[in-house]
Formats: structure tokens, C-alpha cells, sequence
DNA sequence: ATCGTAAAGTTTACGGTGTAAAGCAATCTT
DNA sequence: AAGATTGCTTTACACCGTAAACTTTACGAT
């Protein structure tokens, strides 16, 4: 089958555009973003890089969805560098590892979280699955933690918004995801409270206000959690 | 004088560049943001723009701190619509106007709070001043509610995080603002949830979850000032 | 009232962008 | 060996920001 090796050049080839688009972008930002900018540093003409991507977008798409991915698997990575027992630690670990992603990898950050690119719109049908991943990883962790003793109710966090119920309810059922309407409401939360902090540490929006945004963030996460009524230590 | 008239018809033709301006990003988003566009919609040449404008970059500059302003001028009007006596109402209120104002002005919002535009950078020492003035709303109602009777120190928001202080101190000596570093740190966390929640909402990741954002973050402000520690109702 | 000047606008041009169309050469399939 | 497919190039088009030179308009001072 030569077919099978065909496949693999084709891969690579694929691969080695999405790497150089990366690259370019580290360096030059979103701007530096192009398809002739691409090609030039491959060595190809601008149009032979349609043989692999269909358009621009078709790329960017394909980079977002990749960006997603590595994101869930860092999130994994850290849950699983920690032992099962203590999942607050697991949490805060993962929640750690979320921003450091986004800091380590601030352009890839952007380009799925913000909207930098003028005339690109995202699929919406490819990226919400790719988004699921990741925020699964934090749900599943309240769920474990919400359903242990290291959790204790704590207003005004007790209570799930009575006009949000009927939401989450049927993104439980709809996602067959096992998991409480608490954890979920938690885990929106959290994810909005630390997504804020993120967004503008990367736009250098607090750096005057709070000066080391790494031990702010960390900061807030762990009170964040003692508000949700979830205990530290073990 | 007839200077005056000119110089009148000079601002008179920038407000035209920028109301176009702002004209094509809501129909096309930030992609419809062209010299060329903006010409041909105002029957002029490219090149007769350079007139009012050095580069592109210079009027994008322009329309944040536009944006900026426009967006102090409404958390002060919504602040000021209400009684002075019920400080927590205004921060409400402000808050809400915070959200809606982001929800009628998406391009703008992100505009001035994402980085859409590839290449260019807003120059610092134009925007930071501009944030400050809607930051200082919020800063200055969270000031008088910690100072009144409807405040009570709640764990674990009713510390400052040791790391934290000394740049907090230095924001408000520096500065010149008379508050308190606790109403600061509530107003830095504070934005951040918010901030969250909004980018969250404008690039469309929690509606999936949540449903009604508009109630969800209604919801949210409610349980995140009982969490700093401010009564409702008076 | 006129002249010099400055401002506003034009034309032209350059180098950049994404991408469609056609054609060529190598490779795989049969 | 013949035909089809794949990878790639050349050419071309329509867009972009903006620099340079030139023309027109309107003003301020003499």
C-alpha cells in the first residue's frame, strides 16, 4: 500500500505548514499570519499550499483546533501528575496549568479565545467539541471534590440561579455528562472568573494594578475555591 | 477668526472618518476596517485621508479611546441615574451598564479589549488612562459601600493578599486616588469576573452552558458583591 | 484686491495580501 | 504501457496601506 505512505507525506506536509504558521506568528504576532509568508519560508509558491488547505481560514480553523487539543492535554497532564486523592489539588494544579498555557502560548491563546484575525469566523460545529475537552477536565474534578468532604456549602455558592437550572440540566442530558447541576454551575463560574484574569493579564490590562500577575492569579484561584466552599489541605 | 470655522470642518471631517469608520466594523466586522473602504464610502481617494490621518494605525487609536470614553461616559451616567444614598444600587447598575454597553458595541469592545487588528499595538501611555477612567467608577462606588454600614468583611475576601499590597499601595499613592487598597482589591477582582464573563459571552463559549447570559450575569454580579462582603437592598 | 502660502485633494506608483485558472511533471493505479 | 491523480509552478486578478508628486482651493497679510 503506497497509498499508506502517500498519506504519511501528506501528513507531514501538513504538519510542516502548520508548524511554520505557528512559528511565524511567535515571532510576528497574528499579523505575521500568511500564506505567502508560509510558502516563502517552505520554499513553495503561495498556491501549492492550497493543495492542503483549502483557504486561509481552513488553516487557521485547523490551528485552532490543534490549540484546543494541546490545551486539554496539558489540563490532563496536570490533573494526572497529581495522586487521585486529592482532587483540590488537582484542581488548583489544572487551573495553574491553564493560565500558564495561555501565557506560554499567548498568540495561540488569542486566536482561539479572542477573535484577532479580521474576517475569520470559527466554525462553530468544530470548535465547541474542542472546548468541551478542556472544560470537562474541570468539571470533573467539582464533581469529585463536590461529592467528597473536603467540600462544605457555602453561601452565596450553595445554590444553583434558579433561571440557570433548566440550562444546565439539559446540558447534562443532552451530553450525557454524569456530573451535578452544582459542579456544572461551579465550574461556569470559575471558568469565567479565571478566563477574566487571563484575558487581561495577555492584554496588559492589570499588570499596573496587581504588578506579579502569576501569584495574583494564584491567589484568587484558591480564594475563589474557598468561596465555592471548597476546603485546601488534605 | 476664520481659523475657527476651519478647524471646525477639519473635526467636522475626522468625526465623518471615524462615524464610517465605526459604520463598516458593525456591518463587517473589524475586517471592514480599510483606508480604501473608508474612502470610497466617503467619495474621496485613499490617499485623502492621510490628510486627518498620519496611518491606519493612528485612527484605530483614535476609536479606542473613543470607545474608552464612550464607555466611561456610560458607567458614570448609569452610576448617576441613581440616588447617591444607595451606593450598592449604583454599583449594580454600573456593572450592568459595564455588560450592556460591551453586548450594543461588540467590535468596539473588542476593539479596545481583545487585539483584533494584526499589527497593531495600542500605545500604552494613550490607552492605560483611558481604562483608568471607567475603572475609577467602580473604584469609587466600592470605596463609599466599604466605608458604609451595608459593607461586613466576608472570608476570604476580607484580606488583601500580602503579595499584593505593596503594588496596590503604590497605584494609590502614585495615582493620587483616595481609597482604601481593600476597595482597590475588590475592584480589580471584581473586574476581572466580569471581564470574564463578558469576553466569555461576546465570542459566544457560554451561551451553550448558561442559556440567558443576560440573567446569568445579573445573577453572577448579585453573588459576587454578597461574596465581598455588601448587603443587598438598604 | 492681490499675492504667497498652506491645506485638501488628486493621480500615480510600489510592495504587500489571498486565491482562482491553467498547465506541467512526477507518481500511483490498473 | 496508458490513464488518472497529486504536487507544484506560472500567470493573473482584485484587494490592501501608503509614499511622492502634483493640482486645486481657500485663507491671511500686504
Amino acid at each position: 500500500m503506497p497509498k499508506v505512505r502517500q498519506d504519511a507525506l501528506r501528513g507531514a506536509a501538513i504538519q510542516a505548514i502548520k508548524d511554520t504558521a505557528r512559528h511565524l506568528m511567535a515571532e510576528q504576532g497574528t499579523a505575521g499570519l500568511s500564506v505567502r509568508g508560509i510558502a516563502k519560508a517552505l520554499h513553495l509558491t503561495p498556491p501549492a499550499l492550497y493543495t492542503y488547505f483549502t483557504s486561509l481560514d481552513d488553516l487557521i480553523t485547523a490551528l485552532i483546533t490543534d490549540n484546543f487539543n494541546a490545551l486539554a492535554d496539558t489540563l490532563e497532564h496536570a490533573r494526572d501528575a497529581l495522586p487521585v486523592e486529592d482532587p483540590v489539588a488537582q484542581l488548583e494544579a489544572v487551573m495553574n496549568a491553564y493560565r500558564q498555557w495561555a501565557v506560554d502560548h499567548p498568540v495561540d491563546f488569542q486566536l482561539n479565545y479572542g477573535n484577532p484575525i479580521p474576517g475569520y469566523h470559527a466554525p462553530r460545529e468544530i470548535t465547541v467539541p474542542a472546548v468541551v475537552r478542556s472544560f470537562v477536565v474541570i468539571v470533573g474534578l467539582i464533581e469529585r471534590i463536590v461529592q467528597s468532604e473536603r467540600y462544605a456549602p457555602n453561601p452565596p455558592y450553595d445554590t444553583i440561579p434558579p433561571h440557570l437550572q433548566p440550562a444546565l440540566r439539559r446540558v447534562i442530558t443532552e451530553g450525557g455528562y454524569p456530573v451535578s447541576e452544582l459542579a456544572l454551575y461551579l465550574s461556569v463560574s470559575g471558568w469565567g472568573e479565571i478566563h477574566g484574569i487571563i484575558m487581561l493579564e495577555l492584554f496588559h490590562h492589570i499588570q499596573a494594578l496587581v504588578g506579579d500577575t502569576a501569584t495574583y492569579y494564584q491567589e484568587q484561584i484558591r480564594r475563589m475555591m474557598r468561596a465555592f466552599g471548597i476546603r485546601p489541605k488534605g
